[in-house]
DNA sequence: GGTAAAGTTGACCATTCGGTCAATTCAGGT
DNA sequence: ACCTGAATTGACCGAATGGTCAACTTTACC
């Protein structure tokens, strides 16, 4: 009865005992994760309720907070998962090759994210909208950092007259707005198409016409010029 | 002691007793309202409190459940004030006239509509995260009747070859979601930016280069043939 | 200035919440 | 079979929450 309460999730001792064991509590640890995402993403933190974690992880509450000790300690671990899936498909706009293709990529690659974590999107808007308390400094440090590294790429680009000139920030911000509305608005959407089946529908059209128009609206070509080596 | 708990705002009774009386409890009513909305906007409906609106607004607890009945009344009001300013800004889209000129201004109002009330913007995103559990009557019926007019109007344009070839409930989702963004993200774009004071650079620049974007994007041109008749 | 309704206030109540804990079960190693 | 620590569970606690209420003050009208 010790040891507990890392806040940390992967617990990596232990890791072949008998059998292939995936550790006996991991899996718990994640069916929480995944339960609070979905409470959280929908509820905020203040509005979510432990025990509704709980019950949608499907285990009674004493046990979520065996292995979380505070509702707020699993809020971190939570968020923190999210955050990092965001920061993982913003990955890499490809510097060179030609800027549409890039962009391109990069605009479908979120778009599948919110198509595939429609919760993740939604608990890092919630977050935001809050204020982003808990995750502020990342905001102000490491995503700032990467926008006005990958905004140099855009300068470079817009002086080679190759996309219009925009403030990249602002670029960007138009690309997360649109890609990630299919997931926190799909309420709306929802309800304002009236589609049968979300996930196909929207999500293919959206693939279609609305990465066109952001491509259009960012005034992007492709590099004919420097084009030549490819796989 | 009577006739209390309206739930409706406006009291019109008595309206002139002996002074310009804007009405006692009106501006109270009010001034509960306007706490509210920003309480909300920041922590949704279940992590609101009672409480913290009442210090808000600048009185006690018990002063606020005497204008309202109960937590869910207010919200109920305060969201129906919003939803009412959204859809009052969303307007008419000018059928005739030049499309891009239409949008551009389409665009800008709702610009507006994000800078000058940002917490209604962030209520209503929180209401639609959350699943839209009080408007949803209000987005599947109003709102997509309004939608699937104004549609037709972009059809007609895109069949003039005025606009580019984009579903128009998709576009009207782009548009959203851009000039929305900037009120519901505040926090993060006002972290990416660490612009000093947000209301004016930010909404400066996105008023400028990020309009001409979506209209880029939306493929819009000026309606050249029947433009004869101006004011 | 008297009065009756409107408005204000803090104390109070029942319920719910996050968190603790002791008791119990489970799993692996010997 | 036995032991030890991990895991599970429901009962429980203090704090906070939405809501009520009775007492009090203010306002408008005669």
């Amino acid at each position: 009865m010790e040891a507990r309460h890392a806040n940390e999730p992967a617990r990596l001792d232990r890791i072949g005992t008998t059998t292939s064991n995936p550790g006996v509590g991991e899996r718990q640890r994640e069916r929480i994760i995944r339960a609070a995402t979905v409470v959280f993403s929908r509820k905020g933190y203040d509005g979510a309720r432990v025990e509704a974690i709980a019950r949608k992880a499907g285990m009674p509450k004493g046990n979520v907070l065996y292995y979380f000790k505070s509702k707020k300690a699993l809020y971190r671990v939570v968020i923190k998962q999210v955050l990092s899936l965001w920061l993982e498909a913003l990955g890499n706009v490809a510097v060179d090759g030609n800027p549409e293709e890039a962009i391109r990529q990069y605009v479908n690659r979120k778009l599948a994210l919110s198509r595939n974590h429609p919760e993740a999107s939604r608990l890092f808007a919630m977050e935001v909208i809050s204020g982003a308390p808990i995750i502020n400094d990342h905001l102000s440090g490491e995503l700032r950092r990467w926008v006005k590294e990958k905004g140099r790429v855009f300068k470079k680009w817009q002086e080679e007259g190759l996309m219009a000139k925009i403030d990249p920030a602002h670029a960007f911000f138009m690309i997360w707005a649109v890609t990630q509305t299919y997931a926190d608005f799909e309420a709306q959407i929802q309800a304002v198409t009236g589609a049968k089946d979300y996930d196909q529908e929207i999500y293919s059209d959206a693939a279609g016409e609305v990465v066109d128009a952001l491509v259009r609206g960012l005034g992007l070509k492709r590099d004919q010029g420097s084009s030549l080596q490819s796989a």
